[in-house]
DNA sequence: GTGGTTTTGCAACATAGTAGCATTTGTGCC
DNA sequence: GGCACAAATGCTACTATGTTGCAAAACCAC
């Protein structure tokens, strides 16, 4: 799980122009670099897997960053907009998020039906554009598989 | 206020032994025959996309059938438990119902990212497992294809 | 440091779905 | 047809998820 070492993250005001790689993200789009930006991305790209906007939450306040909950959902959402993260919608009605490591809406998911983890799978490319019926345009597709993670599924 | 038309829609007293396919698929799953569920999977069955609880409690008002919230969820409920419907999440946070007219779970969705409607299409099967990392189990896979319905496409 | 704009935090609201329980309704049986 | 019993409904209240508006604070350029 995630650690809570308190580590003091905030280097926006520090002597180093050391950027992180999530800071170096925000200002790439344009965005203000500030502790939930930074620290939320910092979450999503250390998961391996997508996370729900409680999951994220929960993450922040172990790491003692106070936030609102609404700024979160701001923030998710600015993320989402900037296509720097990818936004899903799982079977519980809660989305999930995640960074869009590789190119920007093609790549699957696999959501384990047990433990309900979703991971993104970046090997992965439906070979869809097949026989659409006549009149659809195809923007992207969006490949969802169901089943039981390597944990899970050991267990069964 | 309802309207107190009360136009006995009961047919299931009737001296026919008529059964419509709605009535027939719930006898046999084994559940009973009531008024809201014979009304809602015939509302599914007519319609030709995938529909939201509010969309479906809205038909079923129009019809002069007095029902619940709970009601209907629980009806939806029951109706994807047994098999005959299916559920599907879209990106907005509302589940979606439609019909399971083929197999179990083996077919795709398009979603209109203009109008928001979702169609079933039957016809595609995606051709997935293949490499899927190792120790994970595949159940079924979820195809949601996005983009423009033909209706919204000429628009363009 | 100062100023102006972006973000945040707060409170209140909105929507989607769930739980418990008393009442009603289907269904099998006589 | 009438009865009994279980399933389904309807009601109230509740939880969870997400949104809106606005004042205060933080970020960044100067």
């Amino acid at each position: 799980m995630l650690q809570n070492h308190l580590q003091l993250t905030c280097n926006t005001m520090s002597t180093h122009t050391h950027l992180s790689a999530a800071e170096s993200l925000i200002t790439a789009q344009g965005g203000r670099v500030t502790r939930t930006r930074v620290a939320v991305l910092e979450i999503l790209l250390a998961a391996d897997q997508s996370l729900t906007h409680d999951e994220i939450g929960l993450a922040l306040a172990e790491q003692g960053i106070k936030h609102d909950r609404v700024t979160l959902y701001r923030t998710l959402d600015w993320l989402v907009e900037s296509g720097v993260a990818h936004k899903m919608a799982g079977d519980d009605r809660a989305r999930r998020f995640g960074v869009a490591a590789s190119g920007p809406h093609e790549h699957a998911h696999f959501h384990c039906d047990r433990c309900g983890k979703v991971v993104c799978l970046e090997g992965l490319q439906p070979a869809v554009a097949v026989n659409l019926p006549g009149g659809y345009q195809l923007d992207r597709a969006e490949l969802v598989l169901h089943g039981a993670c390597p944990t899970c599924g050991k267990g069964a």
